[in-house]
DNA sequence: AACCGAAGCAACCGCCCACGA
DNA sequence: ATCGTGGGCGGTTGCTTCGGT
């Protein structure tokens, strides 16, 4: 059914940008007498616009206590967290930034967020690492070819900047469902949640194991494990309230599994999320770096990106962060010659699917 | 200097929902 | 219970600006 539009009939009405003498009508009008029927209030304030357009005007540009400038790095991280956990909710996000309207929010997100998440190899729709099984499939006749040659153009290097961006994704979710495994496995004794040293300990022995290897020290690639852990870590936080949605008997130890982690991260102490909509009601105004996400420790991508796009947390991560290890990242060493580690890693990740929690 | 493509953002469009008659 | 209206929302468009060639 829906209304027809109200400036349907009114033949002349205005539209495009706003002139600075039609903006001082409005803003003249309402200040004196309140919007009131946004419908009548374009003949009262003598303006040849539509109602509707006056209130987008009057919402998203003239109300005088709209914070204009650039957005913050504490209000870029608070916007992914809302959007991770809201999604396209704009007003509801705009509620928990004081001075920033929902358009400006969703524009931001769009010309900014989106493309920086996207870099960063996750998905800005479901904040999750964007794992394409089917470019996986064909990773190792990919890299095989690519490794053919020691001069890579630039399509090629980017190409290959892509495909180990992608090849981060899978370890992570390979590690989450690891973690979930984990937790479940915990669920039930009642002992409480794991220590540190405990945790660690464990998803170093699942590690391992899932890795088919000897060398316990690497998940392939040369990337150590108690790095990868944090960047599982990391991501566990930001996407535990959908991980733990279907499995809500272990979400408690998976909080507190992530608690005792991220207790002594260099980021500060972040506690496991498990953050549902009425909990953001405290994280707005001057408590926005209360409620951001946790800082996402650096990759060799993540810093290719901070780089182009003024990024987030490149110069806050210490320099001598232990992940710096992952520059050094080479997915070639990930490749047997007939690709059978790939091959092993995505049946490992097709087993979890199958035994989801 | 001129042209062109990309990026950014203000504004519009159409649908939906709440509410009152 | 139904319908019409006002207002709000998310998605999209198109203009402007910027940077590269």
């Amino acid at each position: 059914m829906g209304r027809s539009p109200c400036c349907d009939g009114e033949a002349g009405v205005k539209k495009g940008p706003w002139t600075p003498e039609e903006d001082k009508l409005l803003v003249d009008y309402i200040q004196e007498k309140g919007h009131g029927s946004w419908r009548r209030l374009p003949k009262l304030a003598g303006l040849n616009r539509c109602g509707k357009s006056c209130r987008l005007r009057w919402t998203n540009y003239l109300r005088p206590d709209i914070k204009r400038g650039r957005f913050t790095d504490d209000e870029e991280k608070l916007i992914i967290h809302l959007h991770s956990i809201l999604g396209n909710k704009w007003s509801s996000i705009a509620t928990k930034l004081p001075g920033r309207t929902d358009n400006e929010i969703k524009n931001y997100w769009n010309t900014h967020l989106r493309k920086k998440l996207l870099g960063m190899g996750i998905d800005p729709v479901t904040h999750r690492p964007r794992t394409d099984l089917s470019l996986l499939a064909g990773l190792p006749a990919l890299l095989a070819a690519a490794s053919g040659t020691n001069n890579l153009g630039g399509a090629a290097a980017w190409d290959m900047n892509a495909l180990r961006l992608q090849a981060d994704a899978a370890k992570f979710q390979l590690l989450q469902g690891l973690v979930r495994a984990l937790a479940t496995a915990a669920a039930p004794a009642p002992a409480p949640a794991p220590s540190s040293a405990a945790g660690m300990d464990s998803l170093m022995a699942l590690l391992a194991a899932s890795n088919g290897n000897n060398n316990a020290a690497q998940l392939g690639g040369g990337v150590d494990q108690s790095m990868l852990l944090q960047q599982c870590q990391w991501d566990g936080m930001l996407n535990l309230p959908a991980l733990t949605s279907s499995a809500p008997t272990s979400s408690l130890q998976i909080s507190g599994l992530f608690d005792s982690f991220g207790a002594g991260s260099s980021g500060g102490h972040y506690a496991g999320d498990g953050l549902s909509s009425t909990d953001l009601e405290g994280h707005g105004g001057s408590n926005v770096t209360d409620a951001v996400a946790p800082q996402r420790p650096m990759v060799a991508a993540d810093q290719n990106n901070a780089h182009a796009a003024g990024g987030v947390s490149c110069e806050e991560t210490p320099a001598a962060s232990p992940f710096d290890g992952l520059d050094s990242l080479n997915l070639m060493d990930d490749i047997n010659t007939d690709g059978s580690t790939w091959k092993d890693l995505l049946e490992q990740m097709s087993w979890l699917d199958s035994n989801e929690l």
